[in-house]
Formats: structure tokens, C-alpha cells, sequence
DNA sequence: CCACTTAAGCAACGCTGTTGCCAAAGTGCA
DNA sequence: TGCACTTTGGCAACAGCGTTGCTTAAGTGG
């Protein structure tokens, strides 16, 4: 690491912070506190976040007996960034601002098992239109490569130059890029999706490089699940350690690990639903027997709902003794159409087990997720 | 993040480096090219690290048409950290060098249930006769405060100076400190047992500070699991993610991602002996039914280690779907005695689910492993 | 009203990795 | 044997990071 990587990150640690505080903002001294950094250095690092249009001072707190704290505020507009979620049957983008906020978004009917084409013009005419409707820049603006050099010191190849001190005070917000996701698996490292279960000929297209070249714009590209999981990370007040289960047209799971993604070299992580729970079971899809799928989404289909919150967690048990997390959190269709049979099955397993992993329901989108996966590095995460 | 820890930060990387590359050596342009600093700062970086003690020239390459490159190597004998396993009837004590090798290994029968202060007065006792046996020298030498600052930059509490431009060429060398490992559960960020299996007397006993008092070195204490896994981890050519399984009392696990040991906040990760692989199969003594490890230790006890391998096996293909890890360690004392059934069962599970991971045995000692608790940190892990 | 407390900026500084230049130490062709 | 060329690695000057010492701003409380 070298002098403009610690810049960064330094600039990525005050933003994160910045961030998680929201509304209520944060003074300089206890940027200084959390970070360890010296309260002088905050206040250069600050500085050149507000001149660069990412934080702005916002009032002050009470006096403690002295010259009263000023509250720092991240600026929301500065900057925003795409998400879209491709799912089986419908296809969701959404526009976020940096604070995570969804300020628009889109929904259309789609097949995924269409076309290639028809899939990637539709998302290209979608995200137009969100563009168009909500006026913000397509061009690189000062707040953009402000964020983007706080995101990555290596990003040398950027030709773009920031104004210097820039006297209007809101310099004109950006769009980042766009975050896709997509049922599994895929590499989110290529940007491309692998065998999708029921869609074969997505096997091995270059997603994210067409998107870039029809969205002239940064594109990541992962799993429904992690972008879920990602986007629940950076709602946690603090770092920690959960999964998200995701209940749906199969089972799936978003690993959050020290309030990190854990992805897997291949992205192939969070195979949660083809665990083995019952040796020599039925016979599943994958080629094993007895996969927490199977029978899961089996009592379901009879009514079992019970019994299904049972098996659920039965698995998350397994995981949360595994990887010693803090809490699970259930989502998908098939959750939130019983949100506390799901919550209270799950819970009644861990307790019996003397876990004490805390059990919630989301009903989080996944779009917004995906468009974490643009912000994500902002913030260090 | 400051300039120090900056300084901390390269100077790990690049002891790391010089760590993987071993007796093979590395030139100062591949450390230039494998850290992403320019060469002039590798140069810096490894002049202080030589004037510390810490590395040396020794040959160089052919030459590739100009000047050949001068190969740099890591001196092992510039520091050596204790590893300590306490196990449930034998208490090993060795000494390691800065590279992980080991110099010198006591052993003794002892009880764990006998009391606390007999388990700690043997304890006291072995290190001492090691210390003595193997003339390393007890007090800090250069190379103890040069090797403190790689790690950590935020040891302020050390009074230690370290002399300017030593004289010598070879700064005495100096102990670092004693890793332990046993049994779990227990907290390592307090160095604190939880209640050990049949010795409930553990609970609660500040081991890690009472032996940094008898012992007047810094102490870390883990689980023996994890001790192993991260022992395995700093011999990985390259930074891989894995999990060791250990079959023995017990079925554990310890689980290295992305190069690093995952323990979980409270130590608890790595529970992989009960993971419920039988719903409503036989009762465990850790109250829930079917647990992984009493099945496996089930078939070991009546004599069919292939139905144990299978087991094992299934137990090993969900953590590789959850996790996506590339390769299976197992051990333990059960596995070291039918290896290759042990290994061929669990590839074949695998293989059958279409999963690449990687299957090896180890006979790995878990006391090396614990003496890495203390030398990790130097190389950043 | 004034002493005191707390917050935050200014200027000088030490130390980081970087850049530009040059010496060292080889190869290979004439 | 000599000389041009290539490659390595150190020296010196430098830009930029967070830190230190001090000053100014802006409150509280007797």
C-alpha cells in the first residue's frame, strides 16, 4: 500500500462512518475516536470530502461545557448509482442515492429464458429511462471522480481531472455505475453468469462487458443472494457476522462475515440449500440426497409450513454454529408470504440448541442491493 | 490507518513474501512486482528489514542480459516464538523459528483434569527447560523490537528502544512470545477456556494472563483447531481458503478463507462435529439429533471407516458448497490411522457431487501451529 | 465579566513512498 | 579485447500523508 491507497483509504473509513451515522451526523472528534486517526488529520480529510461536494456540516450538538461539537453529514446527492435485479419472470431497476436510498425505480415482466438480446436491450431501455426521468448527469462530474479516487487508489487509468476547489457549493451529482443481480451462479469476478437452472444459454456470456458498452457505465455483476446480503450489511449499525437466507424459487444464502461479503474464489459460496441434512435421503437435482432444499420447499409444497420452518432452521443451525454468526435473516417469497411461522420455526430450533443467533425477517429488494454493489467501495466495503 | 501503521503494513508484506519464498530466496524486483510498490521502495523496505536482522543477501540469479538480481532471504534465526499444545492427556512444548521451523520439541504426559495450577506449573516448567536447553535468550533483543513493530504498529506500550545501525551483523536473536492451543470452546480475545469437555474446572480460568505473569512473555491462546488450520495456512504456497478437519476425541474444524483464519467473534466458528446431518436421527450429547460427529464416531467405534469416510465426507461437501473452498485438510488422530481410506471416502463423496476441492491428510502438530498464533501477525496473517 | 473548557484550524514537521538520475554488473557482438 | 547495451539497485530531491505545537473560535459557569 502507498501514500494515495492510504489516502483512500482513510477517506473510505470517514465516509463509512459518515454514512452509518445518517441524519443524525457525526462530529469530527468522534470520527477521530472511531477511526484512530488524530483529530487534526479528520479535519483534513474532511475538508477535502466538503470540497469535494460529499460532506457538508450540519449543525452542532450541545455544549459540554465548552465550544459546542459541529455535526458532519454525508450529501446524499452527490452521487447515485443503478440497480438492477434480473430475476426469472421480472426484471427490477432501481435508481439509489449514496446515502442507500432508493429515489426511483422500474419494474417490468420479463422471461429470462428470452433471448440474450432481448434481455440486455430491455435492461438498456430501462435504465434509459430512469436516467431521462430522473436527470441525473450521465457525464463524469467532479463529485464522481472525487468518489471514485476515495473508492480505488489503483485506478490510475482514469484521465478525468478534478476542478480544483470548486466555488460552486454542489457540484453536479454523478451515476457511479450499475449493480446487476442475477440468480447464481455466475463469476462476479468476469461478469458472467454460469449454468442458471432452467436458462442453460446464459452459460458463459460476457453480461457485464455488454452492459458496460451499452450503459457506458461501471457494471458489477453478482448473485441475488450476496447482493442482498451486501445491501443488509451496510444497514448494520455495526459490522457483524450473519447470513441471509433466501427462501424462494430455491434456497439460497448471503454470507456476511465481520461485515464483509464472503464471496468465494469462484463466487460459488452460499450454497446453502444443497447441504446434506438427511443422509441418504430423497435424491435432489444436484446429484445428493436429502439437500435442505429439497425437503424444505417439499413441506411447503404440502402445506407444512411448520415442518418447513423446522428444516430452514435445522440448516441455519448447522451454519450458525459453523461460522459462529451473530443473526439470520430470512427472505424470499416463500418466507414473506408466512414471515412469523418462518421466523418463530427458525428461532425455536436455534434456542433448543442453546444458540443465540438473533432471527428477522427482511423484506428487503434486491435491486437495492444490487446497487450497493456500485457503492460498496466507497465505503471500504 | 497512519504512516507507522503504513510502514507496519509494507514491511509484513514483504516479510511475508520472504517467508513463501523460503530457501529459494526473492529478488527485489519480484517483491517490487508481488507487493505493487516501486522498486526504490522495496529497496528501503528490505534495508531496514536487513539492518533489523530480519533478512539477508544471499546469492543471486543468472542474469537475464544486465545486471542479475541479488536474492533476498528471510533469517530464521532472527526470532523464535513457543507453541504449546495442551491436549486432554499430553502436554508438547516446541520451539519454532521465524520460518515455522521447529528447533526443538519437550513432551510430557499430563492430565487436563488435574488442577489448574498443576496443568500451569508444567507448563512453566517445560517452557523453562526448552528456554534453557536451546540458550535463545530471554531478554528483548534488536530483533524482538524490530519484528513488534512489523506486527503491530499500535504496540505503543513497549519502552523498548531499538539500538541504531547494530554493529553486529547478527542482533541476538529473541523470543517473541508462547502460542497455546487446546481443546475448546474458549475465547481468544480473552485467552479464556469456556467449559471444556469433562473439565468444567476450566471455565473461566484467565489462562492467557495468568501464563504472560509466569511466564514474563506475550501469550495467545486458541482452540487446537484453529492453531492447526492457521499452522496449514502460513505453509500455502499461496493464500487459499480451506478448512482442516480434525477426527479425533472429537470432530472439529478449523476454516481458513481467503488466507485468513475465520474464528468468529466469540471463537465459536469451526463447530463442524454438530451439524445436523440425520433430521430426528440419534440423540447428541449437545442436544440436538443426528450430529456429524456422533454418526462418524459411531462407525469408527463398531470398525467401518469407510461408512465414517462417507460421512465425514458429506459433512465435508456441504462446508465446501457453503463456503466455495478449494481444498480439504484432514487429520486428527483417528484419520492418521487409515489415511488413505479416510482421504479416498471423502474424495469420492465429493467427486460425486461434482466438486473439485482438493482432499490431503496432514500429520501436521497442532504445538507447531500454536507457536504460529505468535509469529503470524510479523507476516500480516 | 472573566476564567475555564472544548473544538477546530494554521503552520511547521517527520516520515512515507515516488521520481529522476547515476553507478554497478552483467551479456553479447564486433 | 573492447564497447554498446541491458538490467539492477542505490542516492538525492521531492510530493504528500498524518502528527505536533500553538492559536483562534465559541461555548459554560461562578
Amino acid at each position: 500500500m502507498n501514500l494515495p491507497a492510504l489516502r483512500s483509504h482513510n477517506a473510505a473509513l470517514v465516509l463509512d462512518l459518515l454514512r452509518t451515522a445518517g441524519e443524525d451526523g457525526i462530529s469530527r472528534l468522534e470520527l477521530a475516536e472511531r477511526t484512530g486517526l488524530t483529530p487534526q488529520a479528520v479535519s483534513k480529510i474532511t475538508a477535502r470530502l466538503r470540497a469535494e461536494g460529499l460532506a457538508r456540516e450540519a449543525g452542532r450538538r450541545a455544549s459540554t461545557g465548552g465550544k459546542p461539537r459541529t455535526v458532519l453529514r454525508l450529501v446524499p446527492s452527490a452521487a447515485y448509482a443503478v440497480g438492477v435485479h434480473l430475476d426469472r419472470d421480472e426484471l427490477t431497476v432501481v435508481l439509489v442515492d449514496l446515502a442507500g436510498v432508493r429515489v426511483a425505480r422500474r419494474r417490468t415482466s420479463l422471461d429470462l429464458g428470452a433471448g440474450v438480446d432481448v434481455v440486455l436491450d430491455a435492461i438498456g431501455t430501462e435504465v434509459e429511462a430512469l436516467r431521462s426521468a430522473t436527470a441525473v448527469a450521465t457525464e463524469t462530474a467532479t463529485a464522481t471522480a472525487a468518489v471514485k479516487r476515495a473508492a480505488t487508489a489503483t485506478e490510475t487509468e482514469s484521465g478525468i481531472e478534478a476542478g480544483d476547489e470548486a466555488p460552486a457549493p454542489a457540484p453536479a451529482p454523478a451515476l457511479l455505475g450499475a449493480g446487476v443481480a442475477m440468480p447464481g451462479p455466475l463469476d462476479h469476478l468476469t461478469g458472467t453468469p454460469g449454468r442458471v437452472t432452467g436458462h442453460p444459454h446464459w452459460e458463459g456470456v460476457p453480461l457485464r462487458d455488454e452492459l458496460v458498452r451499452r450503459l457506458g457505465l461501471p457494471v458489477e455483476l453478482d448473485k441475488d443472494t450476496n447482493a442482498t446480503a451486501l445491501g443488509l450489511a451496510l444497514h448494520a449499525p455495526v459490522p457483524d457476522s450473519f447470513a441471509y437466507l433466501h427462501l424462494g424459487t430455491g434456497l439460497g444464502c448471503g454470507l456476511v462475515l465481520d461485515g464483509a461479503l464472503h464471496r468465494g474464489a469462484r463466487t460459488g459460496a452460499g450454497e446453502f440449500g444443497h447441504q446434506t441434512v438427511q443422509l441418504d435421503g430423497p435424491l435432489c437435482g444436484c446429484g445428493g440426497r436429502g439437500c435442505l432444499e429439497a425437503l424444505c420447499l417439499a413441506a411447503v409444497a404440502r402445506g407444512d409450513i411448520p415442518e418447513a420452518a423446522r428444516i430452514l432452521g435445522t440448516g441455519a443451525a448447522n451454519l450458525v454454529r459453523l461460522l459462529d454468526i451473530d443473526r439470520v435473516v430470512l427472505g424470499g417469497r416463500v418466507v414473506l408470504a408466512a414471515p412469523e411461522e418462518f421466523a418463530r420455526g427458525t428461532r425455536e430450533v436455534l434456542a433448543g440448541l442453546g444458540l443465540a443467533a438473533g432471527v428477522a425477517v427482511t423484506p428487503y429488494a434486491v435491486a437495492e442491493g444490487a446497487a450497493q454493489l456500485i457503492l460498496a467501495p466507497t465505503f471500504g466495503k
